[in-house]
DNA sequence: GTGAAAGCGCTAACAT
DNA sequence: ATGTTAGCGCTTTCAC
């Protein structure tokens, strides 16, 4: 139906109606005041049968405005990656706002190339979920005048505007909680943490309450969580560590509760009989394991959307004001992997 | 330590090296044979002085190329879309392309306004698991001389490139398991097809099977996934309508297997006891499911890598040659929520 | 109400 | 080995 041989340009639009590419470029702008009725009537037309599109290239460059905002995610196969990523998608689309992704595989060096890359795509902003390996090279990048926003995972001491949740609140909540219920041991099970502010918070929270509230020598158990055999040993030595003591498993990611729990399944323990366990990231299927697991709901999506937000107000600014963080609340589920039979 | 006032470009580097823009634009290009080594010695430092980065845009105007690659993604918080979206990234980075990505929301009018978007922005092809509405929009397109590639999802007759998984054969292979298992219905349940090409496919080899080899009529229930109590109605209709008979549920993808799953653990029913139940979408936590759930494993991963190997193809050949169908196998993945104690 | 011309930052003939 | 020049497609003074 509609055919376009070449690339068709402004120009050719402009020949075709008759009038100078100022006019067509007054049109595609909207500045209908400068021309007559049936100018802009004849334009329109003509756009349509040439089923002409304007090159943003060139309105970029002219402008300096490419409409794209980078997004970094560290590890994107993770369940918490898609629903940031939708958050921020969804806004930008709002304000108009283009989204190039990338995934930096967990890798430092994969951080610092796409910065960089997304610099030279002249982005209006980057939305950094942070490997957390490449805090000084950040730094520079401010000298890019280009507005970084952190999302979830912070960097100490705050240089950046971060979105993230209240991880720390959050988990002496839930450490309160487990007292209360009756557990006298809690066992904190994690990933390596790497510099990643997030789990560092989380482990501090949890060392906090064991000193104030359980009196106990906090128990931490790095896992790895390709080695399912390492897994599994880490739980035997969690339980046998502790006889005669009302156990709890305490996971400080969503990867290391899946870990976890299939090293749980595979030695045949019970949940909560044998083992009970809670930690954070809240997904669908926990409800359908035994009687639920209980765990800690992060609102990813509303972190999504409030660094967007955020850019959008870093972009518009006038002159530039100091980081600030804005901190979500998380929920924590109750479920039956932490209920004892009383 | 390292600073730029304003924008610096081509032309400040020039200066200050002494030479003229050409030289640098040579030197960025790695063109070396066209300057002394002092030449190009004098250019790395004083780039690397004054921190400056070629901007992209007018690079991509001039060369009419990008170096972007648009994705369009049906739903992302779909847990597919995510290991879909890491092929791509992961294939593109190497390739040296970035990703744009958007998000459908299963929403066929977006789609339509994505896909024009990219254009604009000059996207050098797009990757489409399309909402399944826009056929018509989509043909049109190819006026623009973008190479679309399908990713998941075909659109029937084939207009475009397609990556998918063998799915009619894989609901074969499952169907016949399940017959040979002992099972005597089956009961199809699946979210509403709406032009869905991998979901009609699903249902045609459902059919098949039903018809040529159990010899039985097809029972085909249309969930709602947001309405819990109607997942509930159905599953119970569909026991009520097969008493004595050994049944087994299939679903026709994850969404759907969550939400049945949901309803089952809420009715409170043993699998596979009670009810068998298997489907398309093979997720860590299916292991942890009682015995476990039998699943058909998409090679998602795979189906992006693919899609942006084709895209390189397309962006590069000369002359344009037919669409192709590019298909990549499913595996199933046998647990105990299907298997009968005999 | 409309147009001519300069220029955004870079590349690529075509010189020399 | 290096420079001159003419654009890429669009926006934006400034002039009529």
């Amino acid at each position: 139906m509609k055919k376009d041989k070449t690339k068709i340009t402004i120009v050719d639009v402009a020949k075709r109606a008759g009038v100078s590419k100022t006019t067509i470029s007054r049109y595609l702008n909207g500045k209908f005041e400068f021309m007559s009725g049936e100018s802009q009537q004849r334009i329109k037309d003509i756009i349509e049968e040439l089923n002409f599109r304007p090159n943003n290239l060139a309105r970029s460059l002219k402008s300096n405005k490419s409409g794209l905002i980078g997004v970094l995610i560290a590890d994107i196969s993770n369940p918490f990656s898609s629903v940031l990523v939708k958050g921020i998608t969804d806004c930008c689309k709002e304000y108009g706002y283009n989204v190039v992704i990338a995934n930096m595989d967990n890798d430092s060096e994969k951080e610092r190339e796409y910065i960089l890359s997304m610099i030279d795509q002249r982005v209006e902003g980057l939305i950094v979920n942070t490997t957390g390996e490449n805090n000084e090279f950040l730094k520079d990048i401010d000298s890019h005048h280009i507005p970084i926003i952190l999302a979830d995972r912070p960097i100490f001491p705050t240089l950046f505007d971060t979105v993230r949740t209240n991880d720390y609140q959050a988990t002496v909540d839930t450490m309160n909680y487990l007292a209360n219920e009756g557990f006298t041991r809690v066992g904190f099970f994690t990933e390596p943490f790497n510099n990643i502010g997030t789990r560092t918070l989380r482990r501090q929270a949890y060392r906090q309450v064991c000193s104030e509230v359980l009196h106990i020598e906090p128990q931490e158990y790095i896992i790895d969580s390709k080695d399912e055999c390492g897994v599994q040993n880490l739980v035997e030595n969690f339980l046998a560590n502790n006889p005669g003591q009302v156990n709890v498993i305490f996971t400080a990611n969503g990867v290391t509760m899946l870990s976890v729990l299939g090293a749980i399944h595979r030695m045949g323990l019970c949940i909560p009989r044998d083992i009970a366990i809670c930690g954070f990231d809240n997904w669908p299927w926990m409800e359908l394991i035994g009687s639920g697991i209980t765990a800690v709901s992060q609102p990813f999506y509303d972190v999504g959307i409030e660094c967007v937000k955020r850019m959008i107000f870093r972009v518009q600014e006038k002159t530039k004001s100091s980081p600030e963080i804005i901190e979500l609340p998380n929920q924590l589920m109750i479920r039956g992997s932490t209920k004892l039979d009383k």
